[in-house]
DNA sequence: TGTACATCAGTGAACGCGCGTTCACTGATGTAC
DNA sequence: TGTACATCAGTGAACGCGCGTTCACTGATGTAC
Protein backbone atom coordinates (compact mmCIF):
# COMPACT_ATOMS: atom_id res chain seq x y z
CA UNK A 1 0.00 0.00 0.00
CA UNK A 2 1.02 3.18 -1.11
CA UNK A 3 0.58 5.75 1.99
CA UNK A 4 0.77 10.18 1.81
CA UNK A 5 3.74 11.87 3.00
CA UNK A 6 2.84 12.31 6.45
CA UNK A 7 1.67 9.01 7.22
CA UNK A 8 5.06 6.89 7.99
CA UNK A 9 6.10 10.09 10.40
CA UNK A 10 2.62 10.16 11.70
CA UNK A 11 3.03 6.44 12.92
CA UNK A 12 6.05 7.21 14.12
CA UNK A 13 4.61 10.10 16.65
CA UNK A 14 2.27 7.39 17.75
CA UNK A 15 4.47 5.14 18.67
CA UNK A 16 6.49 7.57 20.48
CA UNK A 17 3.09 8.54 22.45
CA UNK A 18 2.26 4.89 22.99
CA UNK A 19 5.46 4.40 24.42
CA UNK A 20 5.87 7.18 26.31
CA UNK A 21 2.29 6.80 28.34
CA UNK A 22 3.52 2.47 28.40
CA UNK A 23 7.11 2.92 29.87
CA UNK A 24 6.04 5.05 32.44
CA UNK A 25 3.15 2.62 33.16
CA UNK A 26 4.79 -0.45 33.15
CA UNK A 27 8.46 0.34 33.52
CA UNK A 28 11.35 0.20 30.09
CA UNK A 29 11.82 -3.52 30.96
CA UNK A 30 8.12 -4.38 31.99
CA UNK A 31 6.66 -3.68 28.03
CA UNK A 32 8.36 -5.41 24.98
CA UNK A 33 8.51 -4.17 21.28
CA UNK A 34 5.77 -6.36 20.02
CA UNK A 35 3.35 -5.08 23.09
CA UNK A 36 4.34 -1.10 22.30
CA UNK A 37 3.71 -1.96 18.26
CA UNK A 38 0.30 -3.42 18.97
CA UNK A 39 -0.72 -0.71 21.44
CA UNK A 40 -0.16 1.31 18.11
CA UNK A 41 -2.40 -1.23 16.01
CA UNK A 42 0.99 -2.55 13.95
CA UNK A 43 3.47 -5.66 14.35
CA UNK A 44 6.32 -5.85 16.05
CA UNK A 45 8.38 -6.50 12.52
CA UNK A 46 7.69 -2.69 11.37
CA UNK A 47 9.30 -1.71 14.40
CA UNK A 48 12.73 -1.38 13.13
CA UNK A 49 11.27 0.87 9.99
CA UNK A 50 11.27 3.24 12.36
CA UNK A 51 13.82 3.16 15.41
CA UNK A 52 17.57 1.31 15.29
CA UNK A 53 17.10 -0.13 18.48
CA UNK A 54 14.33 0.02 21.51
CA UNK A 55 17.04 2.18 23.53
CA UNK A 56 16.65 4.60 21.03
CA UNK A 57 12.55 4.66 21.40
CA UNK A 58 13.30 4.85 25.30
CA UNK A 59 15.05 7.64 24.79
CA UNK A 60 12.31 9.30 22.08
CA UNK A 61 9.66 8.35 24.50
CA UNK A 62 11.62 10.02 27.97
CA UNK A 63 11.61 13.04 26.16
CA UNK A 64 7.79 13.00 24.70
CA UNK A 65 6.72 11.68 27.93
CA UNK A 66 8.53 14.53 30.20
CA UNK A 67 7.02 17.10 27.72
CA UNK A 68 3.39 16.20 27.59
CA UNK A 69 3.84 16.23 31.80
CA UNK A 70 5.44 19.73 32.09
CA UNK A 71 3.42 21.37 29.31
CA UNK A 72 0.38 19.71 31.22
CA UNK A 73 1.51 21.06 34.25
CA UNK A 74 2.40 24.40 32.49
CA UNK A 75 -1.20 25.04 30.89
CA UNK A 76 -2.77 24.52 34.23
CA UNK A 77 -0.89 27.29 35.88
CA UNK A 78 -1.31 29.65 32.71
CA UNK A 79 -5.00 31.32 34.35
CA UNK A 80 -3.23 31.40 37.61
CA UNK A 81 -1.73 35.05 39.17
CA UNK A 82 2.08 34.72 38.96
CA UNK A 83 2.41 34.73 42.80
CA UNK A 84 0.16 31.66 43.24
CA UNK A 85 1.18 29.58 40.54
CA UNK A 86 4.18 27.41 42.19
CA UNK A 87 1.63 26.29 44.53
CA UNK A 88 -0.92 25.71 41.85
CA UNK A 89 1.88 23.75 40.48
CA UNK A 90 2.78 21.71 43.14
CA UNK A 91 -0.27 21.16 44.36
CA UNK A 92 -1.47 19.59 41.10
CA UNK A 93 1.58 18.07 40.99
CA UNK A 94 0.28 16.29 44.58
CA UNK A 95 -3.13 14.95 43.55
CA UNK A 96 -4.86 12.21 44.06
CA UNK A 97 -5.12 12.35 39.98
CA UNK A 98 -1.24 12.03 39.67
CA UNK A 99 -0.50 9.56 42.04
CA UNK A 100 -3.58 7.45 40.25
CA UNK A 101 -2.07 7.67 36.55
CA UNK A 102 1.71 7.10 36.07
CA UNK A 103 1.40 6.86 32.86
CA UNK A 104 0.32 10.65 32.19
CA UNK A 105 2.69 11.91 34.99
CA UNK A 106 6.15 12.86 35.77
CA UNK A 107 8.94 11.02 34.41
CA UNK A 108 11.13 10.63 37.57
CA UNK A 109 7.72 9.52 39.75
CA UNK A 110 7.46 6.78 37.00
CA UNK A 111 10.43 5.61 36.51
CA UNK A 112 12.98 7.80 39.14
CA UNK A 113 14.40 4.54 40.21
CA UNK A 114 15.08 2.53 37.73
CA UNK A 115 16.20 6.34 36.10
CA UNK A 116 20.17 5.74 37.76
CA UNK A 117 20.46 2.06 35.94
CA UNK A 118 19.82 3.22 32.53
CA UNK A 119 22.69 4.20 30.06
CA UNK A 120 24.09 7.44 30.84
CA UNK A 121 22.85 8.84 27.37
CA UNK A 122 19.95 7.96 28.71
CA UNK A 123 20.39 9.22 31.42
CA UNK A 124 21.46 12.89 30.65
CA UNK A 125 17.86 13.14 29.15
CA UNK A 126 16.49 13.51 32.87
CA UNK A 127 19.57 16.48 33.90
CA UNK A 128 17.84 18.42 30.64
CA UNK A 129 14.03 18.14 31.86
CA UNK A 130 14.69 18.42 35.56
CA UNK A 131 15.90 22.36 34.87
CA UNK A 132 12.93 22.62 32.75
CA UNK A 133 11.00 21.97 35.94
CA UNK A 134 12.97 24.03 38.47
CA UNK A 135 12.51 26.87 35.48
CA UNK A 136 9.07 26.38 35.80
CA UNK A 137 9.05 26.30 39.34
CA UNK A 138 11.34 29.73 39.73
CA UNK A 139 9.91 31.31 36.85
CA UNK A 140 10.23 35.64 38.38
CA UNK A 141 13.09 34.76 40.88
CA UNK A 142 16.24 33.57 39.36
CA UNK A 143 18.60 33.79 42.65
CA UNK A 144 20.25 30.73 44.28
CA UNK A 145 18.35 30.49 46.83
CA UNK A 146 14.91 30.40 45.32
CA UNK A 147 16.61 27.81 42.59
CA UNK A 148 17.66 25.81 46.23
CA UNK A 149 14.03 25.75 47.16
CA UNK A 150 12.49 25.00 44.21
CA UNK A 151 14.93 21.48 44.01
CA UNK A 152 14.39 20.91 47.48
CA UNK A 153 10.41 21.24 46.36
CA UNK A 154 10.31 19.35 43.03
CA UNK A 155 12.24 16.41 44.57
CA UNK A 156 10.10 15.77 48.16
CA UNK A 157 7.24 15.70 45.43
CA UNK A 158 8.49 13.04 43.58
CA UNK A 159 9.03 10.64 46.81
CA UNK A 160 6.01 11.82 48.04
CA UNK A 161 4.30 10.13 44.85
CA UNK A 162 6.77 7.42 44.37
CA UNK A 163 5.86 6.44 48.44
CA UNK A 164 2.65 7.10 47.76
CA UNK A 165 2.10 4.56 44.63
CA UNK A 166 4.52 1.54 46.03
CA UNK A 167 2.66 1.51 49.21
CA UNK A 168 -0.22 -0.72 49.66
CA UNK A 169 -2.68 0.73 52.12
CA UNK A 170 -4.82 3.44 50.95
CA UNK A 171 -4.54 5.07 53.79
CA UNK A 172 -1.56 5.61 54.67
CA UNK A 173 -1.05 6.59 50.73
CA UNK A 174 -3.44 9.37 51.14
CA UNK A 175 -1.68 9.94 54.69
CA UNK A 176 1.53 10.79 52.34
CA UNK A 177 -0.06 13.19 50.07
CA UNK A 178 -1.09 14.91 52.64
CA UNK A 179 2.27 15.16 54.95
CA UNK A 180 4.16 16.20 51.29
CA UNK A 181 1.32 18.45 50.96
CA UNK A 182 1.45 19.83 54.24
CA UNK A 183 5.53 20.17 53.54
CA UNK A 184 4.72 22.33 50.74
CA UNK A 185 2.44 25.32 52.54
CA UNK A 186 4.32 25.70 55.19
CA UNK B 1 28.51 -34.59 50.70
CA UNK B 2 26.41 -34.65 54.30
CA UNK B 3 26.42 -30.92 55.94
CA UNK B 4 26.14 -29.58 59.33
CA UNK B 5 22.78 -28.97 61.17
CA UNK B 6 23.13 -25.07 60.40
CA UNK B 7 24.46 -25.60 57.67
CA UNK B 8 21.47 -25.21 55.22
CA UNK B 9 20.05 -22.54 57.17
CA UNK B 10 23.40 -20.48 56.47
CA UNK B 11 23.71 -20.63 52.77
CA UNK B 12 19.97 -19.33 52.70
CA UNK B 13 20.53 -16.19 54.85
CA UNK B 14 23.70 -15.82 52.70
CA UNK B 15 21.83 -16.24 49.55
CA UNK B 16 18.56 -13.99 51.36
CA UNK B 17 21.54 -11.13 52.18
CA UNK B 18 23.51 -11.58 48.73
CA UNK B 19 19.96 -11.03 47.12
CA UNK B 20 18.97 -7.95 48.91
CA UNK B 21 21.75 -5.72 48.09
CA UNK B 22 21.53 -7.07 44.58
CA UNK B 23 18.25 -6.39 44.13
CA UNK B 24 18.83 -2.67 45.42
CA UNK B 25 21.50 -2.79 42.93
CA UNK B 26 19.94 -4.00 39.84
CA UNK B 27 16.42 -4.05 40.47
CA UNK B 28 14.19 -7.01 40.93
CA UNK B 29 14.23 -7.13 37.37
CA UNK B 30 17.95 -6.51 36.67
CA UNK B 31 19.03 -9.83 38.16
CA UNK B 32 18.14 -13.58 37.51
CA UNK B 33 18.08 -16.77 39.59
CA UNK B 34 21.45 -18.21 37.92
CA UNK B 35 23.42 -14.83 39.00
CA UNK B 36 22.42 -14.38 42.57
CA UNK B 37 23.45 -18.01 43.25
CA UNK B 38 26.66 -17.69 41.49
CA UNK B 39 26.82 -14.32 44.19
CA UNK B 40 26.61 -17.20 47.08
CA UNK B 41 29.17 -19.55 45.27
CA UNK B 42 26.27 -22.00 44.05
CA UNK B 43 24.46 -23.47 40.62
CA UNK B 44 21.15 -22.05 39.87
CA UNK B 45 19.52 -26.03 39.72
CA UNK B 46 20.28 -25.59 44.01
CA UNK B 47 17.87 -22.58 44.42
CA UNK B 48 14.53 -24.18 44.39
CA UNK B 49 15.50 -26.71 47.62
CA UNK B 50 15.75 -23.04 49.50
CA UNK B 51 12.79 -21.03 47.69
CA UNK B 52 9.38 -21.53 46.68
CA UNK B 53 10.21 -19.36 43.44
CA UNK B 54 12.07 -15.98 42.69
CA UNK B 55 9.32 -14.03 44.03
CA UNK B 56 9.69 -15.92 47.36
CA UNK B 57 12.79 -14.64 47.39
CA UNK B 58 12.01 -11.16 47.00
CA UNK B 59 9.88 -10.90 49.57
CA UNK B 60 12.47 -11.90 51.93
CA UNK B 61 15.14 -9.84 50.48
CA UNK B 62 12.98 -6.48 51.00
CA UNK B 63 12.41 -7.58 54.59
CA UNK B 64 16.22 -8.48 55.10
CA UNK B 65 17.06 -5.00 52.70
CA UNK B 66 14.72 -3.09 54.96
CA UNK B 67 15.61 -4.39 58.27
CA UNK B 68 19.79 -4.18 57.46
CA UNK B 69 19.27 -0.06 56.43
CA UNK B 70 17.11 0.73 59.15
CA UNK B 71 19.49 -1.01 61.47
CA UNK B 72 22.78 0.88 60.17
CA UNK B 73 20.68 3.96 60.29
CA UNK B 74 20.11 3.02 64.26
CA UNK B 75 23.22 1.94 64.68
CA UNK B 76 24.41 5.27 64.27
CA UNK B 77 22.02 7.15 66.09
CA UNK B 78 22.12 5.45 68.93
CA UNK B 79 25.43 7.81 70.58
CA UNK B 80 23.62 10.48 69.90
CA UNK B 81 21.56 13.16 72.32
CA UNK B 82 18.24 12.03 71.97
CA UNK B 83 17.27 15.73 70.79
CA UNK B 84 19.26 15.31 67.98
CA UNK B 85 18.63 12.07 66.53
CA UNK B 86 16.22 13.22 63.96
CA UNK B 87 19.18 15.34 62.13
CA UNK B 88 21.98 12.60 62.79
CA UNK B 89 19.13 10.52 60.98
CA UNK B 90 17.86 12.84 58.06
CA UNK B 91 22.47 13.87 57.39
CA UNK B 92 23.21 10.02 57.21
CA UNK B 93 19.89 9.31 55.13
CA UNK B 94 20.95 12.28 52.78
CA UNK B 95 24.89 11.62 52.86
CA UNK B 96 26.87 11.15 49.70
CA UNK B 97 28.09 7.65 50.50
CA UNK B 98 23.88 6.50 50.61
CA UNK B 99 23.47 7.95 47.24
CA UNK B 100 26.88 6.50 45.68
CA UNK B 101 25.73 2.77 47.64
CA UNK B 102 22.26 1.64 46.52
CA UNK B 103 22.79 -1.84 47.53
CA UNK B 104 23.38 -1.37 51.20
CA UNK B 105 20.80 1.89 51.23
CA UNK B 106 17.11 2.13 51.66
CA UNK B 107 14.70 0.37 49.85
CA UNK B 108 12.05 2.91 48.80
CA UNK B 109 15.29 5.02 47.24
CA UNK B 110 16.84 1.54 45.44
CA UNK B 111 13.43 0.71 43.85
CA UNK B 112 10.88 3.14 44.34
CA UNK B 113 9.24 3.38 41.44
CA UNK B 114 9.56 0.00 40.82
CA UNK B 115 8.11 -1.25 44.19
CA UNK B 116 4.19 0.16 42.98
CA UNK B 117 4.12 -2.74 39.76
CA UNK B 118 5.20 -5.50 42.24
CA UNK B 119 2.48 -7.92 43.02
CA UNK B 120 0.08 -6.50 46.38
CA UNK B 121 2.19 -8.92 48.96
CA UNK B 122 5.35 -7.26 47.72
CA UNK B 123 3.79 -3.55 48.47
CA UNK B 124 2.40 -4.33 51.26
CA UNK B 125 6.08 -4.85 52.71
CA UNK B 126 7.02 -1.75 52.26
CA UNK B 127 4.21 -0.34 54.26
CA UNK B 128 5.40 -1.95 57.56
CA UNK B 129 8.94 -0.76 56.97
CA UNK B 130 8.30 2.70 56.62
CA UNK B 131 6.00 2.75 59.64
CA UNK B 132 9.12 1.71 61.19
CA UNK B 133 11.03 4.44 59.83
CA UNK B 134 8.21 6.56 60.94
CA UNK B 135 9.07 5.24 64.19
CA UNK B 136 12.26 6.59 64.17
CA UNK B 137 11.82 9.63 63.17
CA UNK B 138 9.45 10.33 65.54
CA UNK B 139 10.60 8.63 68.66
CA UNK B 140 9.66 10.92 71.89
CA UNK B 141 6.93 12.64 70.20
CA UNK B 142 3.86 10.56 69.31
CA UNK B 143 1.70 13.25 67.94
CA UNK B 144 -0.06 13.71 64.72
CA UNK B 145 1.91 16.86 63.94
CA UNK B 146 5.21 14.77 64.93
CA UNK B 147 4.33 11.93 62.12
CA UNK B 148 2.83 14.22 59.16
CA UNK B 149 6.25 16.15 59.57
CA UNK B 150 8.13 12.64 59.64
CA UNK B 151 6.33 11.70 56.99
CA UNK B 152 7.29 14.60 54.96
CA UNK B 153 10.80 14.77 55.44
CA UNK B 154 11.19 10.78 54.83
CA UNK B 155 9.37 11.20 52.07
CA UNK B 156 11.66 14.53 50.58
CA UNK B 157 14.65 12.62 51.22
CA UNK B 158 13.86 9.67 49.15
CA UNK B 159 13.25 11.98 46.26
CA UNK B 160 16.54 13.68 46.67
CA UNK B 161 18.49 10.54 46.51
CA UNK B 162 16.60 9.13 43.66
CA UNK B 163 17.21 12.09 41.70
CA UNK B 164 20.75 12.27 42.55
CA UNK B 165 21.35 9.00 41.63
CA UNK B 166 19.39 9.80 38.15
CA UNK B 167 21.11 12.85 36.79
CA UNK B 168 23.79 11.66 34.72
CA UNK B 169 25.82 15.08 36.37
CA UNK B 170 27.52 15.00 39.24
CA UNK B 171 27.19 18.31 39.80
CA UNK B 172 23.31 18.41 39.56
CA UNK B 173 23.63 15.22 41.45
CA UNK B 174 25.31 17.11 44.20
CA UNK B 175 23.14 19.94 44.37
CA UNK B 176 19.93 18.16 44.98
CA UNK B 177 21.58 16.66 47.71
CA UNK B 178 22.48 19.86 49.12
CA UNK B 179 18.98 21.51 48.51
CA UNK B 180 17.22 18.76 50.58
CA UNK B 181 19.72 18.98 53.49
CA UNK B 182 18.82 22.69 53.23
CA UNK B 183 15.06 21.71 53.38
CA UNK B 184 16.03 19.09 56.62
CA UNK B 185 17.23 22.21 58.31
CA UNK B 186 15.02 24.92 57.56
C1' DT C 1 -7.35 5.14 -21.59
C1' DG C 2 -4.99 0.94 -20.35
C1' DT C 3 -1.18 -1.86 -18.79
C1' DA C 4 3.35 -2.83 -16.60
C1' DC C 5 6.27 -1.57 -13.15
C1' DA C 6 8.43 0.74 -8.97
C1' DT C 7 7.64 2.04 -4.34
C1' DC C 8 7.79 1.13 0.56
C1' DA C 9 5.04 0.79 5.17
C1' DG C 10 3.85 -2.99 7.23
C1' DT C 11 3.73 -8.44 7.89
C1' DG C 12 5.02 -12.62 10.13
C1' DA C 13 8.29 -16.47 10.41
C1' DA C 14 12.60 -17.18 12.30
C1' DC C 15 17.17 -16.26 14.87
C1' DG C 16 19.90 -16.61 19.29
C1' DC C 17 19.58 -15.62 23.99
C1' DG C 18 18.51 -15.41 28.88
C1' DC C 19 14.81 -16.09 31.82
C1' DG C 20 12.34 -19.01 35.76
C1' DT C 21 11.70 -23.59 36.69
C1' DT C 22 12.20 -28.88 36.80
C1' DC C 23 14.51 -33.04 37.62
C1' DA C 24 17.60 -37.08 37.42
C1' DC C 25 21.81 -37.39 39.28
C1' DT C 26 26.27 -36.83 42.37
C1' DG C 27 29.15 -37.77 46.14
C1' DA C 28 30.85 -36.88 50.88
C1' DT C 29 29.54 -38.15 55.27
C1' DG C 30 26.86 -40.12 59.35
C1' DT C 31 24.67 -44.37 60.80
C1' DA C 32 23.56 -49.42 61.09
C1' DC C 33 25.22 -53.82 61.66
C1' DT D 1 36.99 -52.15 63.46
C1' DG D 2 35.22 -52.55 58.82
C1' DT D 3 31.70 -52.45 55.28
C1' DA D 4 27.15 -51.35 53.18
C1' DC D 5 23.74 -48.14 52.98
C1' DA D 6 20.81 -43.85 53.63
C1' DT D 7 20.93 -39.00 53.51
C1' DC D 8 20.39 -34.66 51.13
C1' DA D 9 22.69 -30.01 49.67
C1' DG D 10 24.15 -29.00 45.56
C1' DT D 11 24.95 -29.94 40.24
C1' DG D 12 24.02 -29.23 35.46
C1' DA D 13 21.25 -30.53 31.41
C1' DA D 14 16.91 -29.53 29.75
C1' DC D 15 12.04 -27.42 29.39
C1' DG D 16 8.95 -23.71 27.44
C1' DC D 17 8.68 -18.93 26.97
C1' DG D 18 9.25 -14.09 25.79
C1' DC D 19 12.69 -11.03 24.59
C1' DG D 20 15.13 -7.83 20.88
C1' DT D 21 16.29 -8.18 16.32
C1' DT D 22 16.49 -9.69 11.21
C1' DC D 23 14.70 -10.42 6.80
C1' DA D 24 12.20 -12.19 2.72
C1' DC D 25 7.92 -11.08 1.44
C1' DT D 26 3.14 -8.58 0.56
C1' DG D 27 0.07 -5.69 -1.77
C1' DA D 28 -2.18 -1.15 -2.59
C1' DT D 29 -1.14 2.78 -5.04
C1' DG D 30 1.38 6.38 -7.88
C1' DT D 31 4.01 6.77 -12.13
C1' DA D 32 5.78 5.69 -16.89
C1' DC D 33 4.70 4.68 -21.40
Amino acid sequence: MRYSDTHKSETRARIVKNAAAAFRKYGVDGIGVAALMKKSGLTHGGFYAHFESKDALVGEAIDAAFEQSLASLADSVETAEPKQRRDVLMSRYLSDAHRDQPANGCVFAAMGSEAGRLKPALRARFDAHFETMISLLTQGSDNAEARRAAIARYTAAIGAIIVARAVRSKALSDEVLNAARALQRG
